[in-house]
RNA sequence: UGGCCCUUGGUGUAAUGGUAACACUACAGGUUUUGAUCCUGUCAUUGGAGGUUCGAGUCCUCCAGGGCCAGCCA
C-alpha cells in the first residue's frame, strides 16, 4: 500500500491558511473543529489546478482531524451534467481522497435557500426587479462610475413576496424578473450593487432536481449559505473571489444562519505551456484539438492518469508548489520532476526499441535463443528479475548508431566500434548495409562471448544501448507527447493572439513500428514501465487501428546527451 | 480614470523585528552495464525611494510594476 504521507525528513507543509487555522484553534474558534469543502461545478473535468485545491482542502481536513465535504456547486443546470459529477468523483477518489458520507449538492439546499431568500425579502433586504438584462447592465454603472437605483427597488415587502412566489410558480419568462439583494448601487465594489440572487430558467432539466424548479439561485447567495448549512469553518477559494467576500459576509450577517464560515482566498495555479481554465479545456475538446477530456496531453486529472502520472506525483507536486496569494507561473519541469521521482522508484525497467534498426550478429548461431536475466530495477533487488530472449537478429534504435562519431563524447555504436548491449554482450559493428537510396537498413556485427555479465579484457567499453530480439519482440504503437502549447503562457491574451494560436501541432508524435520486449505482452492498461534510456511509458486502455497495443510516454528520462548535442549544434 | 489584492535567485516557496532557507532548473565534477538514478559543489543582500528601530524581507509612507472585478457564469 502506497503511503500518501510525506516522508519523515521532508519539512512539514505549511502555508498562510494553515497558520490562520492554527491561530483560530488556539483562540478556541469553531469549538476546535476544522471543516473544509471542495466545491466543483459539474460542468467539466477536473484539472491540475483543481488538484491544488483538492490537496489543500482534503489535506487540511486530514491533518486537523476534521472533514472535507465534496459539494457539487450545481446552481446552473444549463451547463451541468451528471456525467461530469461522476467524472469528478472518480478523479477525487483516484487522487487518494475520500469524503465518506459527506457528499453534497448545492441543489440539496434549494428549498432552504428559497426560504432564506424569503427571509431576506421580509427584512426588506431583497426585491424583485423587472429590469431587462440590458437595462440592468446600464443601471449597474461602471468601474469608475456609481450605478443607479432600479425603479423597482422600493417595492413593498408584500409585493416582493407575491412576485417572488409567482417567479417560483413559473408565471414569468426567463429574463423578465430577478430577485436582487438590496445593498448599495453606489458601492465601489460592483458585487455589492444590488447583486442578483435568483434568476428564472425554464425548460432545463436539472441533473439532481429534474424539472422541480424554474428559479435558480446565484453563486454568491448559494455558496455562503451552503457553507453555513454544512458547518464549514474555513471556505477556501481562489483569488478572483476576493471581491465577493464582502457579499459572502453580507448574506450571512443578514440572515439567521447556523454559523459564519471564514472565506480565505489563495492564488490559482498557472502551469507553463498549458491552460488551467475549464472553459478553454472544454473548447479544446469541443473543437477537436485533442481527442477528449482524458487525452494524455490534457492537464486534466483524467488526462494525467491516462498519461501514466500517479496520484502520489500529483500530490507531491501540490505540496511543492505551495499556497500563497501571489500570482505564479509554475514551470512544467517541476511537475515532470515529481513524476520522475515517483516513477523512478516504482516503475519496473523494460527494453523497447522505438525507431528500429536491424542488427545481425554474424557469429551467433542461427536459430539459437538464449534466455538472459535482467533486473527489473537496478537499485531495488526486491523488484526481482525477468527473462529476456536473445538471438542472432535484434533491433536497436536508429539513434544509437552512427557511421562516424560526431564527436569524442559519442558513446554509442559506430562502424568498427564496440558497445555494450544492455543486460547482454558487447558487440562490434563490422559492416553497414544500405539500400539504393543510401539509407542504413541493417548492421552486421560480431559479439564477444566472454562479456555476459563481465567486462571485456584489456579494453573499456563505455556505451550501453538497449535492444530487443527480432524474433521475440512484440510490435506496438508508442505515442510521444510534448507540451500542449508552444508558448509558456498561451492564455495571456497579449499581442492580440488567442490561446488556440499557440497550440503545439507537434504535441503528439505517433510511432507505429516499435518493438517491445516480449514480456510486455502481459502489461495491463495503466501499468507504467521505464523503457530504459527512453522514458516512462504507460499501457493505454485501447489498442490502435491495427489492433496493436499502445503505450503512452508519461515523461522522458532526463537527457544530458540531448543537451550536449544541442550545445554543439549551436556552436 | 474606482475598489480589492500581489511583488524574496531563472521558477515555485520558507524565513512571523535578530546570520535570507528549501525544492526545481542551470552549470561544474564524481559513481554507474540506462548519457537514467545516486553523490558533491556553484548560482539572490528580498521591485524602487524614504522613514521607525541597536537591528527591517518582515513595521510605516510614497512610487513603480503586475493581477482581479462592470454574466440573469462559478
Amino acid at each position: 500500500m502506497e503511503s500518501n504521507k510525506r516522508s519523515e525528513d521532508a519539512r512539514p507543509v505549511t502555508n498562510f491558511i494553515r497558520q490562520i487555522i492554527d491561530q483560530d484553534l488556539t483562540a478556541g474558534k469553531n469549538d476546535g473543529k476544522v471543516v473544509t469543502r471542495f466545491p466543483p461545478e459539474p460542468n467539466g473535468y477536473l484539472h491540475i489546478g483543481h488538484a491544488k485545491s483538492i490537496c489543500l482542502n482534503f489535506g487540511i481536513a486530514e491533518d486537523y482531524h476534521g472533514h472535507c465535504h465534496l459539494r457539487f456547486d450545481d446552481t446552473n443546470p444549463h451547463k451541468e451534467d451528471l456525467a461530469f459529477v461522476e467524472a469528478i468523483k472518480r478523479d477525487v477518489q483516484w487522487l487518494g481522497f475520500s469524503w465518506g458520507e459527506k457528499e453534497f449538492y448545492a441543489s440539496d439546499y434549494f428549498e432552504p435557500l428559497h426560504d432564506y431568500a424569503v427571509e431576506l425579502i421580509k427584512k426588506g433586504k431583497a426585491y424583485v426587479c423587472d429590469l431587462s438584462p440590458e437595462a440592468a447592465r446600464e443601471y449597474r454603472g461602471t468601474l469608475t462610475e456609481p450605478g443607479r437605483d432600479s425603479p423597482y427597488r422600493e417595492r413593498s415587502v408584500e409585493e416582493n413576496l407575491d412576485l417572488f412566489d409567482r417567479m417560483r410558480a413559473g408565471e414569468f419568462e426567463d429574463g423578465s424578473h430577478v430577485l436582487r439583494a438590496k445593498i448599495d448601487m453606489a458601492s465601489s465594489n460592483i458585487n455589492l450593487r444590488d447583486p442578483i440572487i435568483y434568476r428564472i430558467r425554464h425548460g432545463v432539466v436539472h441533473h439532481q432536481t429534474g424539472a422541480q424548479w424554474c428559479i435558480y439561485p446565484m453563486y454568491d447567495f448559494t455558496h455562503c449559505l451552503s457553507d453555513s448549512i454544512e458547518g464549514i469553518t474555513h471556505s477556501l477559494c481562489t483569488l478572483e473571489f476576493e471581491d465577493h467576500r464582502p457579499l459572502y459576509d453580507w448574506f450571512l450577517d443578514q440572515l439567521e444562519v447556523p454559523c459564519h464560515p471564514q472565506q480565505i482566498e489563495f492564488s490559482r495555479l498557472n502551469l507553463q505551456y498549458t491552460v488551467t481554465s475549464k472553459r478553454k479545456l472544454t473548447e479544446l475538446v469541443a473543437e477537436g484539438f485533442v481527442e477528449g477530456w482524458d487525452d494524455p496531453r490534457m492537464p486534466t486529472i483524467a488526462g494525467l492518469r491516462r498519461r501514466g502520472v500517479t496520484p502520489v506525483a500529483i500530490r507531491d507536486f501540490c505540496d511543492r508548489i505551495g499556497i500563497t496569494k501571489a500570482d505564479n507561473s509554475v514551470e512544467m519541469g517541476l511537475l515532470e520532476s515529481t513524476i520522475r521521482e515517483d516513477l523512478n522508484i516504482h516503475a519496473p525497467r523494460r527494453m523497447a526499441v522505438l525507431r528500429p534498426l536491424k542488427l545481425v550478429i554474424e557469429n551467433y548461431p542461427e536459430g539459437q535463443t538464449e534466455v538472459l536475466e535482467a533486473a527489473n530495477h537496478p537499485q531495488d533487488e526486491d523488484m526481482g528479475w525477468r527473462k529476456v530472449p536473445f538471438s542472432r537478429e535484434i533491433y536497436i534504435d536508429r539513434d544509437d548508431f552512427m557511421e562516424v562519431a560526431p564527436n569524442k563524447k559519442f558513446k554509442r555504436l559506430v562502424t568498427g566500434g564496440e558497445v555494450r548491449l544492455r543486460n547482454a554482450y558487447v558487440i562490434r559493428c563490422d559492416e553497414v548495409i544500405k539500400n539504393e537510396q543510401g539509407e542504413i537498413i541493417e548492421l552486421r556485427c560480431h559479439y564477444d562471448t566472454a562479456t555476459l555479465g563481465a567486462n571485456p579484457e584489456g579494453r573499456k567499453v563505455k556505451g550501453v544501448i538497449h535492444w530487443v530480439s527480432a524474433e521475440h519482440a512484440i510490435a506496438a504503437e508508442v505515442r510521444l507527447y510534448d507540451r500542449l502549447f508552444s508558448h509558456p503562457a498561451p492564455d495571456a491574451g497579449k499581442d492580440g493572439k488567442d490561446y488556440r494560436d499557440h497550440f503545439n501541432a507537434d504535441s503528439l508524435c505517433t510511432l507505429t513500428q516499435c518493438y517491445l520486449e516480449a514480456g510486455l505482452t502481459e502489461a495491463q492498461p495503466g501499468d507504467v514501465f521505464q523503457f530504459e534510456r527512453e522514458g516512462y511509458f504507460c499501457k493505454d486502455p485501447a489498442t490502435n487501428a491495427n489492433d496493436l497495443p499502445v503505450f503512452n510516454r508519461t515523461v522522458s528520462l532526463r537527457d544530458s546527451w540531448a543537451k550536449i548535442e544541442k550545445q554543439s549544434a549551436s556552436r
